[in-house]
DNA sequence: GATTTTTAGTTTGCAATGTAAACCAGTTTG
DNA sequence: CAAACTGGTTTACATTGCAAACTAAAAATC
């Protein structure tokens, strides 16, 4: 049992809770709620796709691209025993 | 309202916990808790000690040396609102 | 209809951070 | 007194986070 370093990290935390929540949301939905930049997010999104964390949907809505995220199963359940293995640090403090 | 990237460090958040659950420990017994190399520890501690969250205490045990930590009440405060913070993420998912 | 601007991201390069190996001063043991 | 052990610190390296620079296509402007 140990912290998850993908979940871990502040931003990709909140995609992941921010997925959890609604479902699916595209890349500008979360540039603008996160306020941070275009390729920060980038990165953050790719490490979350390479854990296996966030399944990226490519599509276009009229002739414009749109790539929307969303938790695979896998990235709800990592967020989950994130969230619990916290709660043991919290507690107890230990391992 | 931030994640504290001082806290935030898993090995820096045991110890933090560790010290605000006992009160002070001393570099063996952190050594021994938390199962990480002595050079580690030490940076993390010095990370502590410079951002004024953790006070050093250097003494000998008879001809030994030994070194003691205890949390600061700033870094009492850090962790107490870290925690906050962390609930927010928690339930909403923003900021 | 050619040029500029905007949109929607990705790639690259740098700075900061975490980690552990190597080191050091002093102490105990054989 | 030499070898091994304690209690740390320093150095060097690898990983990570971050934002500036870039790209490719669409929309707006001239």
């Amino acid at each position: 049992m140990d912290i998850d370093r993908i979940v871990h990290e502040p931003v990709r935390l909140r995609i992941m809770m921010i997925l959890s929540g609604i479902g699916s949301a595209d890349f500008n939905f979360l540039l603008s709620t996160l306020a941070i930049t275009k390729g920060n997010l980038s990165r953050h999104i790719e490490k979350l796709e390479s854990a296996g964390y966030v399944k990226v949907n490519k599509t276009f809505k009229g002739r414009i691209p749109n790539t929307s995220y969303q938790l695979t199963k896998k990235g709800a359940k990592a967020l989950i025993q994130y969230w619990k293995n916290l709660d043991v640090i919290r507690r107890t403090g230990q391992i």
